[in-house]
DNA sequence: TAGCCTCGAGTTCT
DNA sequence: CTCGAGGCTA
């Protein structure tokens, strides 16, 4: 018995997946499954092809470059075949190791002999295109198409500003500059938005697109110019294709450097490095680098930099030896969709949850996403049992971006209708649910009889920059809560040993603890107070200018709307909701109780002291990590100097304090030409030293 | 009244 | 971090 007629029908089935979904990528730009499921079927029909060389056919994917010439297009043939590279799948920096053991085996380099020179670049997640000048002049674009043949798209290529139509002091009968075009993040953004916009006037013909690579490729293939002229695409040179009267540099760093000074873009994270750990070092830089580019790239390409070794290497079936590809982990997965769960938030908000079978993406396992809200659900059309798209790229939380609408089943779930799911009732305490015109989330009229908002309104309470109340975590609210010892905010203060011991897992030095936590959380100030009682649109910032403006509780809860109106960024609709919480008896209540708690705060906040305030009238922004103090930290010592800390950087900013990983706030102050301080620079200004 | 600036609220995972 | 929305200002 042999398996071979078993593997035969594997390997048919693969290509055939192959090749349909090559299809849809390259010559629809409408991909069904993630790039990480292509390259996995791939692979496998490698591995397969591998152990069975009689498997492998003329016309297996995996024998040439996969895309096809569509109509409308010139077909233009490639002098030099336009190549892949091989691509490392291995995501840790050991692929870089590999690669370079395997450059010195082929060059037959002794143990001893020096490193190697590499040229290491960025894989920009694009598509390739080979410029073509003769005599200096751009006389043709084309697209890879299988590597042999590609189209002509000069008339689209010309959109693209970065792309000289005549090449700088070079005048060779033939340069063929080859790159990759590819669309920016913001461009791709703004692209979808006004797709959004187009098809809410009714345009029956568009779509968004689900990334920038599809986009990019929808613009190079446009037929009408002028519609690519809308899609802003942009150009990296990486290679050279036909040449000649041109002498070629010696190394491939040195022919980017020679390209860059004609007027071709190059990008400049690109270096020369050396041996396996340049190469590691240069995966590890760009990795952090990845998040804060401009723009998607899929991994890192390392090329042994000497042309004269890269003749010496050669090739292996279509793939350099010279060069390789390697691949940061996918920030795109494909998934299934178990279920919708409804979250109860703190204010009574329901939010659907997708239960996701769990997958790795972007470093880190994901097993739930928020669909934000009903119509949001409703727009991308997701159902029980479907194929999802999950993105996360860098600290961005997950998102369910699309379905597969290929892989649907034939049993799935309804269009999802929240009030139907719940039955109009809150899913936790089975109250009323309901949307306000003009709203667009759901929301439990349950109010503090609700244990879902009970218990968020608890830990609101107790978190570090109100109560603070050490030792009250989410795991205790729980138990506090469904046990029933805990039913409102006093309750807090009037437990004891008794009620703590019939818990679980609750020994008495955790009881002790949380008790001293609970009595030392009693001495407060009236603006955590107030922040504490979870008052709508009463945040840290406008609980504090109320009581700063009224110095007492007492004819804070008296006030008129008038009077709430006069409180520096308090307009009606929060005078409204301030006014609206201290009407309602049962809160009037609970603010006695805890003042008979022993909930207390001194009258008058803030009193000025007579410490230095260098900061008074300056407004700064924390953005990134600091070596030793922590967001919360600086944020006390700023405003302990009288400063203020903002949220977000705008012309009124005075300064940006960036520490590790510093994200977009960074580059908006870099724009609006803000003085960027590190943590050393801030403890000089608390200093006051200027 | 428009547009800018801030604040509030919700969210994931380790 | 991002979005949406409230409030302020030109």
């Amino acid at each position: 018995m042999s398996e071979t007629p078993l593997l035969k029908e594997r390997v048919a089935a693969i290509r055939a997946q192959l090749h349909h979904h090559a299809q849809q990528y390259y010559v629809l730009d409408a991909p069904q499954i993630p790039d990480a499921e292509y390259d996995k079927l791939y692979q496998e029909l490698e591995a397969i092809e591998a152990a069975h060389p009689e498997l492998v056919t003329a016309d297996s994917p995996t024998q040439r470059v996969i895309g096809a010439v569509l109509d409308g297009f010139t077909p233009v043939r490639h002098v030099v075949p336009m190549l892949s590279i091989r691509t490392e799948t291995d995501t840790t920096a050991q692929g870089a190791v590999e690669f370079d053991t395997r450059v010195r085996r082929e060059l037959k380099l002794a143990e001893d002999a020096p490193q190697v020179d590499y040229a290491a670049e960025l894989k920009f997640d694009g598509l390739a295109i080979n410029l073509r000048y003769e005599h200096g002049e751009l006389v043709q674009a084309a697209t890879r198409g299988d590597g042999e043949t590609g189209e002509d798209v000069l008339q689209n290529i010309r959109t693209i500003k970065q792309v000289p139509r005549k090449l700088r002091g070079c005048s060779a009968a033939v340069l063929e500059v080859r790159g990759e075009v590819y669309m920016r993040r913001d461009e791709f953004d703004a692209l979808n938005e006004r797709q959004r916009e187009l098809i809410a006037a009714g345009a029956k013909n568009e779509k968004t697109f689900v990334n920038p690579r599809n986009a990019a490729a929808g613009a190079v293939r446009q037929l009408d110019p002028a519609m690519a002229k809308k899609r802003p695409l942009s150009f990296f040179a990486y290679g050279l294709g036909e040449v000649q009267g041109w002498e070629v540099p010696e190394t491939h760093s040195g022919m980017l450097d020679a390209l860059a000074k004609m007027g071709v873009p190059v990008n400049e994270d690109r270096a020369v490095v050396q041996g396996a750990d340049g190469l590691v070092a240069f995966h590890e830089r760009i990795r952090e680098l990845r998040d804060s580019l401009p723009f998607d790239i899929d991994g890192v390409v390392y090329k042994v930099n000497s042309r004269a070794l890269q003749q010496q290497m050669g090739f292996v079936s279509r793939e350099p030896r010279w060069a390789v590809a390697h691949k940061y982990p996918a920030q795109e997965q494909m998934t299934r969709l178990l279920g919708i769960d409804i979250q109860v938030g703190r204010t009574g908000k329901l939010t659907p949850v997708a239960k996701l079978e769990p997958v790795f993406v972007g470093g880190t396992t994901v097993s739930n996403a928020t669909l934000h809200n009903e119509d949001e659900t409703r727009r991308k059309d997701v159902r029980i049992g479907d194929t999802v798209i999950v993105r996360r790229a860098g600290d961005v939380i997950p998102e369910v971006v699309g379905v597969v609408m290929d892989r649907r089943p034939e049993d799935v779930g309804e269009p999802f209708d929240l009030y139907k799911r719940l039955d109009g009732k809150c899913p936790v305490c089975s109250s009323p649910i309901e949307r306000e015109e003009g709203e667009a989330d759901w929301r439990c009229t349950g109010g503090i009889t609700c244990p879902a908002q009970r218990k968020q309104a608890l830990l609101h309470f107790a978190s570090r920059r109100m109560m603070d109340i050490e030792g009250l975590g989410d795991k205790l609210v729980d138990q506090l809560v469904d046990a029933g010892i805990v039913r409102s905010l006093p309750d807090l203060y009037k437990l004891g040993f008794a009620n703590l011991a019939t818990l679980e897992r609750m020994g008495d030095k955790s009881a002790q603890n949380l008790l001293d936590g609970i009595e030392k959380s009693k001495s407060t100030t009236l603006g955590r107070f107030l922040y504490s009682l979870g008052i709508r649109h009463v945040g840290e910032t406008t609980a504090k200018d109320l009581a700063k403006h009224f110095g007492n509780l007492d004819r804070l809860m008296d006030a008129r709307l008038e009077e709430l109106l006069e409180v520096n960024d308090v307009g009606p609709i929060v005078a409204e909701s301030v006014r609206h919480f201290f009407d309602q008896p049962q809160h009037r209540e609970v603010v006695e109780q805890l003042r008979a708690a022993g909930v207390h705060w001194p009258d008058i906040e803030g009193t000025a002291s007579d410490a230095p305030r260098p900061l008074l009238g300056k407004t700064l922004v924390l953005t990134g990590s600091l070596p030793t103090l922590s967001r919360d930290e600086a944020k006390d010592l700023i405003e302990a100097a009288g400063g203020k800390v903002s949220g977000s950087v705008s012309k009124k900013t005075t300064y940006v304090v960036a520490g590790e990983e510093a994200g977009s706030k960074l580059d908006k102050a870099r724009e609006l030409g803000i003085a960027v301080l590190d943590e050393a620079g801030l403890q000089a200004l608390l200093r006051g030293e200027g």
